[in-house]
DNA sequence: CCTCGCCGGTGACATAGTCACAGACCGGCC
DNA sequence: GGCCGGTCTGTGACTATGTCACCGGCGAGG
């Protein structure tokens, strides 16, 4: 009662986009890829540190992030298990100084593929050329919507979005203000003024290191006021 | 005295990244291609005009901008003869709801390829896939510097290095204060009060619908400020 | 318990965006 | 020429956001 060799490798049923594989490249998937754990907080790539094949994240969650020469930063979209890297990927394969960053924020498994595996299975693979272009895509989609925010919207809403986005559902989020800063590109004393403002009218309360929302509704009206 | 019938088509020659492709594919291309031209000021696709192939650009320039509800603009980059639409057509194709919008800023030819055609090639060419995520990695590289230059960076350091790029060298910029306002997308009486400064100081002067540079090393010195 | 860093609060000021409005300019038209 | 409507530009007053300087509180590790 054994396996056929063949089979899939385990990791791959953590990617649905990837359920309609022809097997010969379930096989080739299975022999080539390597797997690799990385813990919290590590620097997956960025700056001097350019990535040489393809990750696909199978647990975990990866934020990447941009950094300006004031060091000031901001969050350009986050990647989940099931999900590529393949923008930053694409970006950083071709240029060197790429100022975009990617850490991991929980320990984190991936699925290596390197360039030339890429390569040929973007050829011979319509499903996976499919979930590459789709990735590729939904990044692209996530950059306009920072620079619709960053441009045109006010930080108040967006603050409140990040708010409610960051607490997944619970009622505390874990972040010091510096890090809500991060996420929306701005500077830690203006946050400190609307964390102060949302307080006052009793949506939030406030802790060192953290916030407590206290009524999601009225946040989310602010999120959707634009 | 006649040419082979599999010669290249002419066009593709303002394609120098397409050079080495193998002659079955630029066979392809020759039968699969259609030529079309639009006039200046054409919008090519936008919210609600899903483009439904692929666009390589063989004369004129494209303008690619993101309008916000308020009605603000921001230009994410510009598409030259010889490159291709790449980025915008991927999402385009795959979110009806995006934001961006694709101009046409003069005449301009360019060849078109179905979908269909596309993975063909994609799946059959080394040369055209390399071609293809180039093209889109300098998207996405252009797209973050926009996001890294709106969320850090002064806007009269901005207008001065739009003021540089748009004038292509020559002392004029035919452009609106309101053109010049969504170039960077902020607000023309923004744009009003920082070309009066420029001009107290002997850097430019504005006409009516135009900008007249005086002293180009001044201006990309501030240009360069940071 | 003390010190060093990180964290958060705040005043004063600089920069950027919004709103309302007015005058200048331009082309078409009589 | 002179009128007219639309576009383009300038500006004051105000709001929103970012910067700088500084302070006190907190907590981990001597």
């Amino acid at each position: 009662m054994t396996l056929p060799v063949s089979s899939s490798p385990v990791w791959l049923s953590r990617f649905p986009a990837l359920a309609g594989l022809d097997p010969s490249i379930t096989l080739e998937l299975g022999a080539r890829a390597r797997t690799v754990a990385l813990p919290a907080g590590s620097r997956i790539f960025g700056p001097g540190q350019a990535p040489d094949s393809y990750l696909l994240l199978t647990a975990g969650a990866v934020r990447v992030q941009q950094v300006a020469e004031n060091g000031r930063e901001i969050v350009l979209y986050r990647v989940s298990a099931g999900e590529s890297c393949a923008l930053t990927t694409a970006c950083l394969m071709a240029y060197e100084d790429y100022l975009a960053e990617a850490i991991a924020e929980t320990d984190i498994e991936a699925v290596t593929i390197a360039r030339a595996t890429f390569d040929d299975l973007i050829a011979r693979s319509p499903e996976f050329r499919r979930f590459v272009f789709t990735a590729f895509s939904t990044r692209v989609t996530d950059l306009c919507r920072i620079i619709d925010e960053v441009a045109f919207q006010r930080v108040d809403c967006r603050l409140a979005r990040a708010l409610i986005e960051l607490s997944h559902g619970g009622p505390r989020i874990e972040a010091t203000q510096q890090q809500l800063a991060a996420e929306l590109g701005t500077a830690r004393e203006v946050i400190s003024r609307m964390l102060s403002e949302f307080q006052r009218r009793g949506l939030i309360s406030t802790t060192r290191g953290g916030v407590q929302i206290l009524d999601r509704p009225k946040l989310a009206a602010i999120a959707a006021d634009h």
